[in-house]
RNA sequence: GGGCGGAUAGCUCAAUUGGGAGAGCGCAGCCCUUACAAGGCUGAGGUCACAGGUUCGAUCCCUGUUCCGCCUACCA
């Protein structure tokens, strides 16, 4: 064990590895320790394998382990559920470039090949994040570790995906999807972001068939006009009214199109006549489906972004947007381009390459959402899901309003496989959890599987119960579902906690969590978003490696406002290793003064700066638990930061060098000293674990450690108060911060002893002070002190003054005292003090106020205004004082 | 286009239900007072974005304006 007093600071390093491994080896993250506890179960947001540690990583996992190891000392069976996700694009995209280096692609390795290239990619990198958050703290049961391809995980999905489709929920359709040209896969409506971006409106010309005059139409897409198959006019829009019906000659082409009357169509916008692309637009789609007959839709680009047969010979084989130039060239040529015109615009982008995305008709899958939202939504309305901050349940509302249905395959190879199968003989579409050897139907021997796999999120809907072991009716899923809490920040609100809801709902019969916790996104300094590309990244290991993880983690928890983004400063960090060092020094100053036996038993204490310190703690204690509560880490982190350096050590321990010099109190003091530190060292601990176990661990092994962890003890609560101490070092501490006020004005040197002259209001403070002087002489600086009530003669005349409410200081400070000086500073008090006053003065003689306000409003403004009164009486007095004595020295 | 959030000390941010605003860092002054200079004591610094309204009273509630974020939507 090593000895704190021998290290001046401390040094993260050196502990943090040692305790992890002994909380692993003594099993203290699994929630069995606590057998007969309530259960608490928080599943994480699994880590994609192909990441590392991001700062969104560690304040989401610092927020989960605050929780759950606070309520791990509450005696909670906590479980925090760890894993990652296989995250299909992301990772299939890792290896596949990795493929690329080789001069080699999947295609060429087969798919079976490629999948197993991948696991073993997942085997020597995926464990990274995982290892990352260990460095962090996270107390998870490792044990319980999961993966969203593993074999139950998989059972899951499959089952999931039977009962959906058995049920109708999901079926398979042909229509317009995105299509990232890159991934070469569908994506859902929620992987495309939308851009805005200037581009340009292009108008064309169409000639009317067989005779003279045109139509002219604006395009963004100057490209898909080539799979034109109408021009759509709004059917009341006068200037087309005549022309519904005719057919036009699409440039470049040989065919004929027909102008086509749509209510969607705005006259505003460009010249009111709109292309038709069915093909290639998603509204030109519906409107290709209104008409009757519905439009024929010809696919002018293909799966590879480039332009098919069907786009005629010239454009064939030619990437979108080189085609692009061409057709505007061509037209140009033809004196078919009208003109060209700024336009800004949103364009889709995949999510993962950032691609533009291109709407293509291919065969997917989807889910009908509708029903499962609708019980989602009554979910959050009724309560039995909070969402916090509040804030966010209307985007919640919003979006599972409106939702759409989900398509949810994507032709990539990584994920879990779409468990459909196709005949080869009669075609017939067979759903199941297991591969079927022959055809239901016909008997034909081995029907192909669909070569599609899920979205990635389709597994990730089912985590919370999938991890703890469903289909299966294991002990866990008995045991922890449902969850108490979900942390997450609100970029997967949509992605993913609305899903998770509505497939716990629906497969579980109840919500997947009680709470949802949001927490705020990590931008850098300037508010930017962090992100490979603009290089503002700062590696969370980096910061743990410089400051340490408690350090760390404490910053990001003081950072947790509710609803807003954090901007993420190093000079934070610093600040509360200071605050750690802090700590480190109080307990070493501790153990230095106590002895082994001191803490070992419960004890009254009777000097008052105990009791008083005590009953501090115990009001801490109380709004810190509140604030874990509710979910408001940085008021917990801040009143610990409050609690621990500007009480414990700027005043009790302070203070407690007296108390430990007086034979008679000595020994309540150094169980106090000690009762206190080792109950604030668990009260930090579920937000710095590694140097609260150490310091735990090293104080006296009677005491606290004991061979056991600070992780299983109680977390403080429902301790004593003592409100009488409380009042009473009220005046104690406004004694000595008069003087101190005095000193520091005056400039006195903190070596420099003065005399000091109280005269408090009351009996009982004078009382009170007498009983305390040695706290006060000490702390104050004085050797010598003279306390009273109404001790008007022997205020001294060459003295600075300094006026607290319920007392006044004298401090005499011959030869030290500027007499210009201190006039001038009462003089400027006394401003200050008329200022107030008079403010105070006129709302008490406006009626309005007296008759409308509260009464305890108006009493406390007629307790405020006394005690101005006396304090400029006083001020008055001493100026007097200084002024007729300046006239005797001159 | 719709919706949401933010504008408070030089900087980063707080402020449980309307009663003259707090912290950290930074800054200034004095100190190596043996737990801690990664420290101690003291201090300066704010018309709470702007304009109205409600109220005895508004940083807080209402309306509008400006400036920033974000989410969402099929104006080609």
């Amino acid at each position: 064990m090593p000895d704190p007093e021998e290290r001046k600071s401390y040094e993260p390093k050196a502990i943090e590895r040692k305790w992890y491994d002994f909380w692993l080896e003594k099993g203290l993250f699994k929630p069995e320790i606590n057998p007969s506890g309530q259960p608490y179960c928080i599943v994480i947001p699994p880590p994609n394998v192909t990441g590392s540690l991001h700062m969104g990583h560690a304040l989401n996992a610092t927020l989960q382990d605050v929780l759950v190891r606070w309520k791990r000392m509450q005696g909670a069976r906590a479980l925090w559920l760890p894993g990652t996700d296989h995250a299909g694009i992301a990772t299939q995209n890792v290896v596949e470039r990795e493929l690329a280096k080789e001069k080699t692609d999947r295609h060429q390795l087969g798919r079976e090949e490629f999948i197993k290239r991948v696991w073993k990619w997942k085997a020597e990198y995926g464990g990274r994040i995982i290892h990352q958050l260990k460095m962090m703290g996270a107390s998870a049961d490792w044990s319980r570790e999961r993966f969203t391809l593993d074999e139950g995980l998989s059972e899951a999905v499959r089952t999931v995906f039977v009962r959906l489709y058995e049920e109708g929920l999901i079926y398979r359709s042909g229509r317009l999807i995105n299509w990232c040209p890159r991934c070469r896969t569908a994506l859902s409506d929620l992987e495309v972001e939308h851009e805005e971006e200037e581009g340009v409106l292009t108008y064309i010309r169409y000639p009317l068939a067989g005779g003279k005059g045109l139509v002219t139409v604006a395009t963004t897409r100057p490209e898909t006009m080539l799979g034109d198959t109408a021009v759509a006019v709004n059917p009341s829009d006068e200037r087309y009214k005549d022309l519904i019906g005719r057919k036009l000659d699409l440039p470049l082409t040989c065919r004929q199109i027909q102008i086509v009357a749509d209510p969607a169509v705005e006259m505003e916008f460009g010249t009111g006549a709109v292309k038709v692309t069915p093909a290639h637009d998603f509204n030109d789609e519906e409107i290709g489906k209104r008409q009757n007959p519905p439009l024929e839709s010809i696919s002018v680009i293909g799966a590879d972004g480039k332009m098919t047969a069907q786009a005629g010979a010239r454009y064939a084989g030619l990437d979108r947007y080189e085609c692009r130039k061409l057709v505007v060239e061509d037209l140009k040529s033809l004196g078919l381009l009208e003109r060209e015109e700024k336009h800004i615009h949103s364009i889709g982008h995949c999510y993962r390459c950032k691609t533009v995305i291109e709407p293509l008709s291919t065969p997917q899958w989807y889910v009908k959402v509708e029903p499962l939202a609708r019980e989602a939504i009554k979910a959050v309305r009724q309560g039995r899901v909070r969402i916090i901050p509040e804030g966010w349940q209307n985007s919640y509302f919003a979006w599972m309003e409106n939702i759409k249905d989900w398509c949810i395959s994507r032709q990539i190879w990584w994920g879990h496989r779409i468990p459909v199968w196709y005949c080869r003989e009669c075609g017939e579409v067979i759903v199941a959890r297991e591969t079927p050897d022959k055809c239901p139907k016909c008997g034909g021997a081995s029907p192909e599987q669909d070569p599609d796999v899920l979205d990635t999120w389709f597994s990730s809907a089912l985590w919370p119960f999938s991890t703890l072991g469903w289909p299966a009716e294991t002990p866990d899923l008995k045991g922890f579902y449902p969850t108490a809490a979900l942390v997450t920040a609100f970029d997967i609100l949509f992605f993913w906690v609305a899903r998770m809801i509505m497939m716990g709902l629906k497969f579980m019969g109840e919500v997947p969590f009680r709470d949802v916790y949001i927490h705020a996104l990590v931008r850098d300094q300037e508010g930017q978003k962090m992100s490979k590309s603009k290089g503002n990244v700062v590696d969370p290991l980096t910061i743990v490696d410089k400051y340490g993880a408690d350090a760390f983690r404490f910053t990001l928890a003081a950072f947790a406002a509710q609803g807003r983004d954090i901007k993420f400063s190093e000079e934070r960090v610093k600040g509360y290793r200071h605050f750690i060092n802090k700590l480190w020094n109080a307990a070493k100053f501790i153990s230095m003064n106590t002895e082994a036996e001191a803490a070992s038993s419960a004890h009254e204490v009777s000097d008052l700066p105990s009791r008083w310190i005590l009953s501090r703690l115990s009001q801490a204690a109380e709004e810190i638990n509140l604030a874990l509560e509710e979910y408001r880490f940085n008021d917990a982190s801040n009143r610990l930061y409050q609690f621990l350096w500007r009480e414990f050590c700027d005043w009790y321990i302070e203070l407690a060098k007296t108390g430990l010099e007086d034979a008679g109190q000595a020994k309540g003091v150094r169980w106090c000293l000690l009762y206190v530190l080792e109950t604030v060292l668990k009260l930090l601990h579920p937000f710095m674990p590694f140097v609260t176990e150490e310091l735990w661990q090293s104080l006296s092994p009677a005491g606290a450690g004991g061979g056991s962890s600070i992780m299983t003890a109680a977390y403080p609560r429902d301790l004593p108060r003592y409100p009488e101490a409380e009042e009473q070092m009220g005046a104690v501490i406004d004694a000595i911060s008069a003087v101190r006020n005095i000193r520091g004005e005056l400039g006195v040197r903190p070596g420099a002893k003065v005399n000091i002259i109280v005269n408090a209001y009351s009996g009982a403070a004078v009382e009170t002070l007498k009983k305390h002087l040695p706290y006060i002489m000490r702390l104050a600086g004085a050797d010598s002190i003279i306390i009273g009530t109404g001790i008007e003669k022997q205020k001294p005349k060459k003295a600075a003054v300094n006026v607290m409410p319920e007392l006044e200081v004298y401090v005499p400070v011959e030869g030290l005292l500027d007499i210009e000086a201190e006039i001038e500073r009462l003089g400027k008090e006394l401003g200050k003090t008329d200022k107030e006053l008079n403010f105070c003065l006129r709302k008490l003689m406006d009626e309005e106020f007296v008759n409308k306000a509260p009464e305890a409003v108006v009493a406390k403004e007629r307790a405020k205004c006394q005690e101005l009164e006396d304090k400029k009486r006083n001020l008055e007095d001493s100026i007097n004082r200084l002024k007729s004595m300046e006239v005797e020295n001159g």
